[in-house]
DNA sequence: TTCACCCGTGCCACAATGTGGAACGCCGTG
DNA sequence: CACGGCGTTCCACATTGTGGCACGGGTGAA
């Protein structure tokens, strides 16, 4: 399947999120595209609603509000993002960490839709749409861990991509993992993505038990400390466990 | 301009966030185009990660995560969002009534980029990516009024579409509204936009004044009480100036 | 002032690209 | 068993996007 310019265009639309507002000449430069492709793109993202003029700089083009509007089902509605909001502030309160709420998409990757800032100096960041792994992640092993066994073996067969030292990348450790995780409640990662990065998660499941989303409490290694993880396991899974069911009210 | 693939894949798009999870046959009744036409573009949405298939029915299509690293500008790093969470809690709870934020849109629209539900049984509703006009609305006049006069020009010049018996459709009434609320710092719709409906508004301002959103308390025309309004115009007018000031801050 | 440079924009002949009717294989139903 | 509807695939055609080029304006150096 081809349709270039859709993809082209796309390309384009993602460059400008990311450097917006952004003018026509640095996304040539950045494409190595001949200006008037890019013009007519921006120009035709433009009438579609999807891009903007700047209000000051009209030669500059940013994001428009139309892509609110396209979010993922988990997110519509907004029963899962309006439950969980309140949780996630009072778990940042209980502990003072960073809170992220991630979705999986499509076995591929999680994707952060929620953050809520812990006030230290230091602290972990991941931008709103930023993914990682599933297997190497506490989030995506709290999903992996409440899905059939035929997904985690389709995942082992796509390969466990290495990210640092401590990433399971052996399919036995991985479902060890998986199982005392089942047992416990939540998953933790030390290491094992971004280095110097640690994280304690806990799935949000449907009336089903399907895993829909995971809450994560996320801090840099030096404010790791082991003897506090069962309570502060305990406090994540809580927490999870409370938005599902306000999700399930509402 | 053309880019008629273009346009049309974005408007396919938007219809699967609209229909999620899809068919390919639904969609092509939805636009009364070819099936291969819509199928093909649903498979490049795909293969760009802007779609992905339904876990549990293969053939149906939802909106893939890679959405949600395309935000407007004033969303980025997320400083007004994270901002504006708090203090907008902190109102419903005081109020118990529906609190929004919105961003203008290139003076097009105001565009609902969060929300906190009150709990009432009856409840107004926007979703997140909601569009309203900014002359009928409380939250599109606080923006108004702290925007140049060229800008007020250019959009009673571009007509005051009537929404209701109560829209300002008059350009001496809506300035002249503009001058009040300015002077009272909050703006008031009640049931100009969608009938029924009322809101108290007040805008969040940069540092050189520049206007970035609005919140709005919003509820049913039952239970707006008119001898209540200064006091709510007062408390989201400090909610707003909360918000500017805790998004400086970071 | 003049010149040179780079910007965003507009044009248009060419052919690469997307189009959509038709056909296929599959499934559940009458 | 035949039918209708589904998602998917194919391919000749011509519509559609392409990109080199040129224009006009703004800016900075000579």
């Amino acid at each position: 399947m081809e349709m270039k310019s859709v993809t082209r265009s796309l390309r384009i639309l993602e460059a400008v999120a990311q450097h917006q507002p952004v003018t026509v000449g640095e996304l040539t430069r950045l494409f190595g595209l001949p200006k008037s492709t890019v013009q007519r793109t921006l120009v035709t993202l433009n009438e579609a609603g999807w891009l903007r003029a700047n209000r000051k700089d009209t030669t500059r083009w940013e994001i428009g509000a139309r892509v609110l509007a396209v979010r993922p089902a988990a997110l519509q509605g907004s029963s899962l993002f309006a439950a969980a909001r309140e949780p996630m502030i009072r778990l940042r309160d209980t502990l003072n960490e960073t809170i992220h709420l991630s979705v999986p998409d499509a076995l591929q990757c999680m994707v952060v839709v929620d953050r809520v800032d812990c006030t230290h100096a230091v602290r972990t960041f991941y931008a709103i749409g930023d993914t990682s792994p599933l297997h190497a992640t506490a989030t995506g092993r709290a999903i992996l861990a409440h899905l059939p066994k035929a997904d985690v073996d389709e995942l082992v067969e796509r390969g466990l991509e290495s990210f640092s030292e401590a990433t399971p990348t052996d399919p036995a450790r991985l479902r060890a993992e998986l199982d005392r995780l089942r047992a416990d409640g939540y998953s933790v990662n030390r290491n094992q993505y971004r280095p110097d990065v640690c994280a304690v998660a806990a799935a949000i499941l449907d009336e089903g038990g399907t895993p829909l989303a995971a809450v994560a409490v996320s801090m840099p290694d030096s404010r790791y400390e082991a003897e506090r993880l069962p309570e502060i396991g305990r406090l994540v899974a809580d927490t999870a466990k409370e938005i599902a069911a306000r999700r399930a009210g509402a």
